[in-house]
RNA sequence: GAUCACGUAGCUCAGAUGGAUAGAGCAACUGCCUUCUAAGCAGUGGGUCACAGGUUCAAAUCCUGUCGUGAUCACCA
């Protein structure tokens, strides 16, 4: 964005290699000053350089940019820039002339033709989404949403584990436990499956427990004589060999599930281009298996299981009784994704860090099968858990699990509580759900990925500081401030005008600067983290300017400047939070 | 035990990948609503950046080791 800190370090190379004949490189450092003693801009030089070299550039800057300087200072390895107006107005109307378009800034055309999948959320469906899910789908949404914005082709892909294991559990818990009760039509359809599969877990962890207890052997022993597990096996088996009652059932417990899915999925306003089922890609994955032991990649055992050598371990492919496995789907998807994509530029599964040594193996079986693909086109987008009460949230214990319902439930009436509005609007309700959307989202996502997220409704229901509300509140009143200006025009400014800029104007200025860096950092790192830190302290900076300064001034081309300032970061807050998916409000 | 991640204010977290004086919010205290909307703004107090070495002009940031926390190591997904 900014053309002269291009050219400078473009010089620096120039005098680097052609005039000094440096062989090694180099790299320079160019800092927006925090502390404005030493200049607005530093450029850090590393001690290895010459001060000839230090010296040249020195003269070349002020030669060329004698117009927007102050001074310039060498201080050590520091080369102190202090700007004049000039530089500031400079970049308030390169606004100007992109007539404020933030949109059409960022986009480029060239990355139209790069094709990238993100496949995130990716449930089970054998209960609601919850609070894990909720942390993978908003990196997911976030960082294909920056990816979009930036010109890319965006293809959003949930896959839905809709078969298996899992499944025959909810299965089989309908007909012991459920079959003879009418379904409660109260209770969002996705819970209800989920009390199936609860009941399921309990009454198994009992049949175990007691079995081990009798013949006083370990869990794993106690399986082969439990009866329940038994019966899911044999309804997997049933399952994977078409049996017409067997599918009936099943489709009519996953259809209930994806009902609540979408609801949930509606109220987050998440859209995807494409969602798969696991129950359609793992016979592409079982016939790979099948086909390639004959390459003896993978190997037929003696019990007729099917498994992998990784790291001096077997890895099981294919069970004894034929069935598959989640690496079998997992290897089928990616075949389904090649033939239907062809050539895509990136494939980012968006799944938690638990998983990764489990990556690590799918990613080396897919380097083995060579079915022309590059591996780096495959990227494991980790992030770390959701604990609540000091603990991971363990899916298969009703107790520890939170669902993003629930959050969504108490959030709307924390909201309706404790917001007050000073005069009575017709659309409350909208404006609580933004509120309460925003809000978790915003929670979620301010966290590093890497960083365990210790969930609690305390730190959740905060609605002060660093939250979205506050952000939603900078939005309308920069709005308001805004709609003032009746005609709705803004003018270019003129340099002839003698103004002196305070220091939080020029503050804000640089940090609108920062904005597509701070864009491309947040993909690179894929850290939505990054960009919640920015719009952050945007606003603060906004703020304080504006409760401190008045807009409308009675200098013509002071208030053009403030005015022009304000556009321009209503626009940045507008953009930043469609990419964040969450609401704005424009009005209270 | 092995591998990976994390450890910064009482609590929740930033710190842009090595720069000059360590930053917010919550909680506590003090001001500011007759003003472009106060869930805001301005301010006060609070730190051995887990610990110990090393690398260099410069380390919360890089390297090594120690300790602590969590995760993974299934014919679960």
């Amino acid at each position: 964005m900014i053309k002269f800190l291009k050219v400078i370090k473009k010089i620096y190379y120039i005098l680097l290699y052609k005039k000094y004949k440096f062989k090694k490189k180099i790299r320079l450092k160019i800092l927006f000053n925090n502390i404005k003693k030493y200049g607005d801009i530093t450029i850090i030089f590393s001690n290895l350089l010459k001060k000839n070299i230090i010296n040249d550039i020195y003269k070349i800057i002020y030669k060329k940019y004698k117009n927007i300087l102050l001074k310039i200072i060498i201080k050590n390895y520091f080369l102190n820039i202090y700007l004049n107006n000039n530089f500031y107005i400079k970049i308030i109307n390169y606004f100007f002339k992109k007539k404020f378009n933030i949109k059409k800034l960022i986009y480029n055309k060239n990355n139209n033709k790069k094709k990238i999948i993100i496949d995130y959320s990716s449930p089970n469906s054998n209960k609601p989404l919850h609070i894990g899910h909720l942390r993978n789908i908003l990196i997911g949404d976030t960082i294909s949403n920056i990816y979009k914005k930036l010109g890319y082709n965006i293809i959003k892909s949930q896959i839905i584990n809709d078969r298996g294991i899992h499944i025959c559990k909810t299965i089989i818990s309908w007909k012991l436990f459920f079959k003879k009760k009418k379904i409660n039509k109260y209770i969002k359809s996705d819970h209800y499956v989920g009390k199936l599969y609860f009941k399921f877990e309990k009454e198994f962890k009992k049949e175990i427990k007691y079995i081990s207890n009798k013949y006083n052997i370990d869990k794993k022993n106690a399986l082969n004589k439990s009866n329940l597990f038994k019966k899911i096996n044999k309804e997997l088996i049933r399952w994977e060999n078409n049996n017409k009652r067997s599918i009936k059932l099943w489709k009519k417990i996953n259809n209930l599930v994806y009902k609540g899915f979408n609801k949930t999925y509606k109220i987050l306003n998440i859209k995807f281009n494409e969602t798969l089922y696991e129950s359609n890609t793992y016979i592409i994955g079982k016939k790979n298996i099948i086909k390639n032991i004959k390459k003896n990649i993978f190997i037929l055992d003696k019990d007729k299981s099917i498994y992998y050598i990784y790291k001096n371990k077997k890895i099981i492919l294919l069970r004894k009784n034929g069935t598959s496995l989640y690496i079998t789907q997992e290897i089928g998807t990616l075949l389904y994704r090649i033939k239907k994509y062809k050539k895509f530029y990136l494939l980012i599964y968006v799944v938690g860090n638990e998983q990764k040594n489990y990556f690590n193996l799918f990613f080396n079986i897919i380097e083995k099968i060579n079915i022309n693909i590059n591996i780096n086109k495959l990227y494991h987008l980790s992030y770390n858990t959701v604990n609540y009460l000091g603990k991971k949230i363990k899916s298969r214990n009703y107790k520890n699990i939170i669902f993003i319902d629930c959050i969504i439930k108490k959030m709307y009436n924390y909201v309706k509580k404790n917001i007050i509005f000073n005069i009575n609007i017709k659309n409350k309700k909208k404006i609580y759900k933004n509120i309460t959307i925003g809000t978790i989202k915003y929670q979620f996502l301010k966290i590093n990925p890497n960083k365990i997220i210790n969930f609690n409704f305390k730190n959740t229901l905060n609605l002060k500081g660093n939250t979205c509300i506050y952000i939603q509140y900078t939005y309308i009143r920069i709005y308001s401030i805004l709609k003032k200006n009746i005609n709705n025009k803004y003018y270019f400014i003129k340099k002839k005008n003698k103004y002196n800029l305070k220091n939080i104007e020029k503050d804000i200025i640089i940090y609108i600067i920062k904005y597509y860096k701070i864009l491309k950092d947040t993909i690179k790192y894929y850290d939505p983290s990054i960009l919640i830190n920015y719009i952050y302290l945007l606003s603060k900076k906004i703020n304080n300017f504006y409760q401190n300064n008045r807009i409308y001034v009675k200098n013509k081309y002071e208030k053009n400047i403030r005015l022009n300032i304000c556009l321009i970061i209503s626009k940045i807050l507008y953009n930043i939070m469609k990419i964040l998916n969450i609401p704005i409000i424009k009005k209270i």
